[in-house]
DNA sequence: CTTAAAAGTTTACCAGTGTAATCTACTGAA
DNA sequence: TTCAGTAGATTACACTGGTAAACTTTTAAG
């Protein structure tokens, strides 16, 4: 799936929120169930979304009235990092992190953490 | 501009990167001239993206046929990230970069830079 | 077997976007 | 003063996305 087959809309989105937060296959009466109170979409919203997603093959029909992820959340957070990086940073990762330093979006104790990540992952060199 | 005046869509991206790629104002000329030659965009696509642009309070007419970015390169930059961060990570920049560095989009090379900003910024603790 | 409820399909409608043609208004040069 | 060439404004048109109604098919319960 490189380009996520045509991307994941911010309304689909929040449908596939709901069945990543979920392990398993997903009856739409629960997907419902959530999305009408999180969103307060009506049925027919939902029943659309998830035709879309379906078309884009970003979903899966497991049987009737129940869905599963075909995009893992993990792919998906990996390809709009990537794509959002591409974008604005020109594909430099440093850059992006640079900038969150400068802007202080990361604080000490995020440096902190993540320095202990980078020594870490640093040892193999 | 908090939203932006309603986001930078892409093509109109495009045209702020030829306006952000100089420091001062710029003639509809030169504009178009690095735009049809970018692009391959007719005239009067490249008059319509900066007829949007001016309604969203995103560019400035300086005279005519003299066009300013009113949104600086820096501020969207900013905007588009946190926007990003919060859309992807929840609002957490440090599970942005936890991720980048999992996904090795960060090379050995740019971890040592970055840990040397690191280690620079904590200094003040 | 019949039927109501749930699921799936078709159609709709508006705003926004990418792309552009055309028409109108200025303005500087002759 | 007039006119050609820019610049700006209006209009267009197809496609996508957010949101949803209405219609059709399937299925489980009685």
């Amino acid at each position: 799936m490189n380009d996520l087959a045509g991307k994941i809309q911010d309304a689909e989105l929040e449908v596939m929120r709901v069945l990543w937060e979920k392990a398993d296959a997903m009856s739409l009466i629960d997907i419902r169930k959530i999305l009408s109170d999180r969103c307060g979409w009506e049925d027919s919203t939902i029943k659309t979304l998830l035709r879309r997603l379906l078309d884009k093959g970003i979903v899966r029909l497991e049987k009737r009235g129940v869905y599963s992820p075909v995009v893992t959340r993990d792919e998906y957070i990996q390809w709009s990092t990537h794509t959002f990086i591409n974008k604005i940073f020109s594909g430099s990762a440093k850059n992006l992190v640079a900038t969150l330093v400068s802007n202080e979006q990361l604080d000490e104790k995020d440096i902190k953490e993540l320095s202990a990540m980078f020594n870490a992952g640093e040892k193999n060199e």
